[in-house]
This record gives structure tokens, C-alpha cells and sequence, in this order.
DNA sequence: TATTGTTATACTCTATAACTATA
DNA sequence: TATAGTTATAGAGTATAACAATA
């Protein structure tokens, strides 16, 4: 992970480009990030996988139900699946599982309402705590609160940007 | 992706459990470097395939052998795919694109030397400007100068905790 | 006609284990 | 024996398109 185009000055280039290379300190600040965050995401999911046998898209289906309102499909695929057969891909996994029902909707035939068993509430509150830890070991214990306030500026910022921004080179935003 | 362990006033709640949950500051950090890194890194990825037919992978072995220096698969796999055979796999990708060569290193028989060739730079050289647009559009454009020297700090620090980490059940490190 | 969800299918990617060849 | 790399294989996950049912 490196290599970008810079001087050996570690100042960007530009002889005659229009885009110019990014500055060493946005360099590092980018790299640190995908690193970081992945490597993050890494152990949280090596996690949930060994203490729970769940992949992290099925962790956040089961956390987006456990309060208790049954929720419909397309409600789940928000911002969690790219395409709704991915999450009847998932769904069906946690159903066989014994984790969810699913059910259809009395208000609207189409849909299906998903829900949480008690067993899949059983399956969180065996989770949820060494999650918490997983978390909290890799990340809230080595930064100062000013930091934790920081990051989750930051990166809220980001996220509500990409978020908020259209659709490049897309047709339409669901899928 | 809400639902945390937490009282109605948001603070967190915890009877006679022997894990507290996290503070709301704390999920908000946290999802938010989650999400926003996950957005950043999908549209990223994106444009990586659409502009160059490439995956992250393939385009991070690339920037790696960008300098020219000849680099052994082993090399490359540390930090990048987990897997040798994962590596093999993208290898022969890029090979079959003409993108790189591979070739047994003159010191040391068992080796693989990798090289960039001639098209591998091209294609470096047709999506790079374009990569950098994007993150500088969705990440840096985004960042006062204080924000970007806080964000490579913090995300530095979590990143170089997580590497020094001894892996958690797991046999060994190198796979 | 539009929307909800599923299915069939193909594809990408990853990991494990067995294997070859060299050190 | 240990290491570098490949291969065979299996499995997880995703997306696209076609489809059925309902609004």
C-alpha cells in the first residue's frame, strides 16, 4: 500500500497532469483508514463468526430486529445488502437457522414481515457481550474521549456525504 | 444498525451483567467509522471496476510493484490477501490480463518473481487520477486540514494496535 | 403498471488441504 | 524438514434477470 505518485521530497508531482497526487499527510490519513477499518472489521467478524456462527450482514439483520417490530424485507435490505436477493439469500439462512420467521404482511400481501424467534434473541445476548469487548479492546480503549468524539465526527461527516451524494454511473438507488 | 443496550435516556444500562454496553458516544463512533469506511471503500471499488475492470486486490498489488522492483508472491500476500492461494488466485488474474509476469527468481529457485509489465503500468496510470478524485471528492474535499491530521492519527493508532495484536485463535500467523 | 419478494443461475472470491519443487 | 508456490476443490456470498403475486 504504497507507491502513489510523489517527489522524493515526499511533495506531490504535477509537471504537466491536471490531476495533481495526493500530499503525504492525506496519503496516510487515507491509508490508515482503509487499514484500519478493515482490519477492525476483520476481528469482528472473526468473532461473530466463531462465537455465533453468523456473518456480519446476518449480525446486523438480527440487531436492526431486536426491538421487537417485525420488519418487512425491503425495510431490512436498507442499507445493509446491495440487492434484495441477497438479503432473501441471508433471511433464508437465518430462518433455517431458527433466528427469524418469516411471515406475509396483513396489511399489504406482498410483503413479508420479518421477525425475531427467541432464539435469535438468544443468539444476540450470547453474542452482543463479547462483541462489545472485541470492540472496546480494539478500539475505545486506546483512544481519549476527545478522539472517540473526533472519530465519530469525522466519519459521520463521511458516511452522511456518500450517503446524501446521487448515484454515479447507476440506474436507480434500489436494487 | 441500532438497537444497543441502552436506557431510555441513553445511558447505558447494565443490572447485574457483567458487561456494560457501550456508551452512546461510543456506537456513534462506531458505527459511524463502520459505515463511512464501508460507503468510501464500495465507491471506491466501484470506480476501480468500472474505469480499470479492477478489484481493490488486484489494484493494490499493482501499486505495490509500481516502483518496478521485482516482488515474491510472499511479499505480496503480507497484508493483502490472507490466503496464498487467495493470492495465487489474483495473481494469475492479472497475469492472464497481461497486467504483471511471473517468474522463478534467479536467487532463490522456490520464488516467484512478479512484475509490473508495461500494460500493468498504463492501466495504473488510466485509474489512478480517477481514484484519486474520488476519495479526494468524497473524503478529503470533505476534511478541514485538522480533521485529516486527526483522522490519520486515530486511525494510525488503531490500525498499528490491531497489527501488534497476537492473533486470537488461530493457529498461526502466516497462512 | 409498479412494487415486493423469490428463484435460477452464473460469477467472484476465499480458504483448506494436498501436492511439487527447492532450500 | 521447512519453505514457496500452485492446484483442486468446496463453500460463502453477491448480483442479474426472469418470475409470481399483489397493489
Amino acid at each position: 500500500m504504497t507507491g502513489f505518485d510523489r517527489g522524493a521530497d515526499g511533495v506531490p508531482q504535477h509537471g504537466g497532469n491536471e490531476i495533481p497526487a495526493l500530499a503525504p499527510r492525506q496519503l496516510e490519513a487515507y491509508f490508515a483508514l482503509q487499514e484500519g477499518a478493515s482490519l477492525l472489521q476483520q476481528q469482528i467478524e472473526q468473532h461473530l463468526r466463531t462465537e455465533g456462527d453468523l456473518s456480519l450482514v446476518q449480525f446486523h439483520i438480527l440487531m436492526r430486529l431486536r426491538n421487537g417490530t417485525p420488519t418487512t424485507m425491503t425495510e431490512l435490505a436498507d442499507g445493509i445488502v446491495h440487492s434484495r436477493s441477497g438479503l432473501t439469500y441471508q433471511a433464508g439462512l437465518l430462518e433455517k437457522s431458527g433466528l427469524i420467521t418469516r411471515a406475509p404482511s396483513p396489511d399489504d400481501e406482498r410483503a413479508t414481515l420479518v421477525t425475531l424467534t427467541d432464539k435469535g434473541r438468544t443468539t444476540i445476548a450470547t453474542v452482543l457481550p463479547g462483541h462489545v469487548q472485541v470492540v472496546r479492546r480494539l478500539l475505545f480503549d486506546l483512544l481519549p474521549d476527545e478522539d472517540l468524539d473526533d472519530l465519530g465526527r469525522i466519519m459521520g461527516r463521511v458516511r452522511d456525504h456518500i450517503r446524501a451524494e446521487p448515484p454515479r454511473s447507476r440506474g436507480s438507488r434500489a436494487t
